[in-house]
DNA sequence: ACAGTAGTTCAGTATTACTGAACTATATGA
DNA sequence: TCATATAGTTCAGTAATACTGAACTACTGT
């Protein structure tokens, strides 16, 4: 098992993030690392939607985000903690990853309202 | 040959936008029709790198942009007359673009600077 | 040592992307 | 009208990526 490869933050190309983001699973899980205090480990991931997730696909998701530079992983005893590298990329493309996770954020409530308005149980 | 498609603006999402401008020409093609004043022309990126591109490949890059909800094109005569849609989608996901196209200069500037001080003609 | 957990690697398969060749559609000149 | 040229699309074969079950590594606790 070799270690753990993390791309200088000079390495790190703004293909490479909008790529990794374009993936909706891949966005949920650097939205939801991003938005914790807390380190997250990977398995936390395994039910993000209807069918759950093969855990071989969520290794490779994971590092995707890491080979993009977006996310830090760290062993800790048998689990990976994750963290967001949203500090340094944000001192390299200032604004980028903010205006992402916004767009994000109003994607997922301009569909939650459409879900509602389309027959939800909405009150 | 059919009529060109166009998303609805409601239609368009992050992860299409995001996957479209994750590859370089796509993103500098996006870029440079962002940039000017007036429609560009496909056939304007057949000469974008130093191989120059296949009219195959282009066309496709143009069908993602498209359908991506990106550019809005228009046939004119034998040409088509290529646009963004830059208004539409900063109401939608408003700061999303601009951050976009503001660190794809970033980075191009930095590269540009690494290439000069590595053996470049620098003054 | 054994069992359990977290994650990785591998290999087969499925999906997507690239591109040369043939094609459509429009324009222009003889 | 017919030939030719230009701009772009479609098709089909191939190349590259992505997905995922199974086997594996690495660590922890008993």
């Amino acid at each position: 098992m070799r270690p753990l490869q993390h791309p200088a933050i000079n390495d790190v190309s703004v293909e490479g993030i909008l790529h990794a983001l374009s993936d909706s699973h891949r966005a949920h899980i650097f939205a939801t690392i991003a938005a914790g205090s807390q380190p997250k480990i990977c398995s936390a991931f395994l039910e993000i939607s209807d069918q759950p997730l093969p855990k071989s696909t969520l290794s490779q998701h994971f590092k995707v985000l890491r080979e993009a530079g977006l996310i830090r992983s760290e062993r800790r005893g048998v689990e990976l903690h994750n963290i967001t590298r949203c500090e340094e990329i944000n001192q390299r493309f200032p604004g980028l990853l903010p205006a992402i996770t916004t767009a994000l954020v109003t994607q997922k409530k301009r569909g939650a309202a459409a879900k509602a308005r389309s027959g939800g149980q909405g009150r």
